[in-house]
DNA sequence: GTCTATATCCAGATAGAC
DNA sequence: GTCTATCTGGATATAGAC
């Protein structure tokens, strides 16, 4: 019999270097773009030989799928924690500031999860979970706030991608495009809410 | 003293070469994504060695230059060939129609001219011009609509570019998004030009 | 204009010793 | 777990003959 004590120190050092890994990529991908990243750079940042990254991830694209899943995650944390308002009309301009703001604050991290900028690179089953929760946490999100259709959802979903796609490609680090969030959730909510709503909910 | 006879066979065989070599690479960027046009196979396709290249192209770059000069000339011919209404919701309609359109049938050209995809890429001031003309037309055709707040023309470009962006990531090939275009259209147009706007022009 | 030969450099991945 | 050594293949670009 071995012994098994309730913390496996082994397996906790193998996940600190994985994240180190990781990291090391996350900044390569912001100075080089994502299909910039060498893995002999990674390795020689964390101070390892390349070969022995193959220890703690497949390939390559395994290094992209935890990046994606990890991504993805941020994300979902972000929605959990905010305090969203019930007012439809403010919950929208809430969901699209986090949004933009999430999308626009790391580019390599946008085009990792909402372009498909790496040719051979499809996230797995695991890590598109991930993704699908968040979809299916804004759907909630949205019908209690009345907006049901999935027509609407589509369309919302291209009017926070768009912001963040112009400002990215075209001003990155700027915000010409991140000042119009709470004017294109307005005119979003006059557009499926009706302009009567706040009103009617007297 | 040569001979100048008024049609150049020699720079015209030139040409003809240049854009055979163009043809190959966006064949090759539909394939393999923008960054995955390789110089080799480029030669290969159209039959010639891959140094031959150099004497049509200074570079990669200057290849990816010259197709984004060509993406650009092909926009603006498809905005000038249109008959625009004069109304200004169905102008925005057929603005939108046409942009999305265009967006959407080729995803690398799309790549090219409207995301960053090529780090070390930079349009020549001779290639950017033309992106700059019809940035311009747009401007004149807004501005006749009674669109002049450059807030507004950001907004737009935002709405179009998120349906396309959201189109060619999530359902290349599809129309989920393509199909949203005119009702899109009609939320900016209402945001932008007020609900009585087809009232007032009577 | 097109070629061959080559320079220079980089990539991801594997084998197998320790 | 980490290493050295190596495989295999790719890239862009230049030199110089013809």
């Amino acid at each position: 019999m071995v012994a098994h004590p309730t913390r496996d120190r082994r397996a906790e050092r193998r996940e600190a270097t994985r994240a180190e890994i990781l990291d090391a990529a996350w900044e390569l991908a912001r100075i080089h773009g994502l299909a910039g990243i060498s893995l002999r750079e990674v390795a020689r940042r964390i101070g390892i030989q390349p070969p022995t990254l193959y220890w703690y991830f497949d390939s390559k694209n395994a290094i992209y799928d935890a990046m994606f899943a990890e991504a993805n995650r941020q994300l979902l944390q972000l929605i959990a924690e905010q305090e969203w308002p019930t007012e439809p009309r403010e919950m929208l301009r809430m969901a699209a500031r986090v949004w933009v703001a999430f999308s626009t604050e790391d580019v390599a991290r946008y085009q990792l999860m909402f372009q498909r900028s790496i040719p051979d690179f499809e996230p797995s089953p695991e890590a598109y979970a991930v993704a699908l929760e968040i979809l299916q946490t804004m759907r909630v999100d949205f019908a209690a706030a009345g907006i049901s259709d999935p027509a609407h959802l589509d369309l919302w979903t291209a009017v926070v991608a768009g912001l963040a796609a112009q400002q990215t490609s075209n001003q990155p680090g700027g915000d010409r495009w991140l000042r119009l969030t709470d004017e294109a959730a307005d005119m979003f909510a006059d557009h499926v809410l009706g302009t009567t709503t706040q009103e009617s909910q007297r």
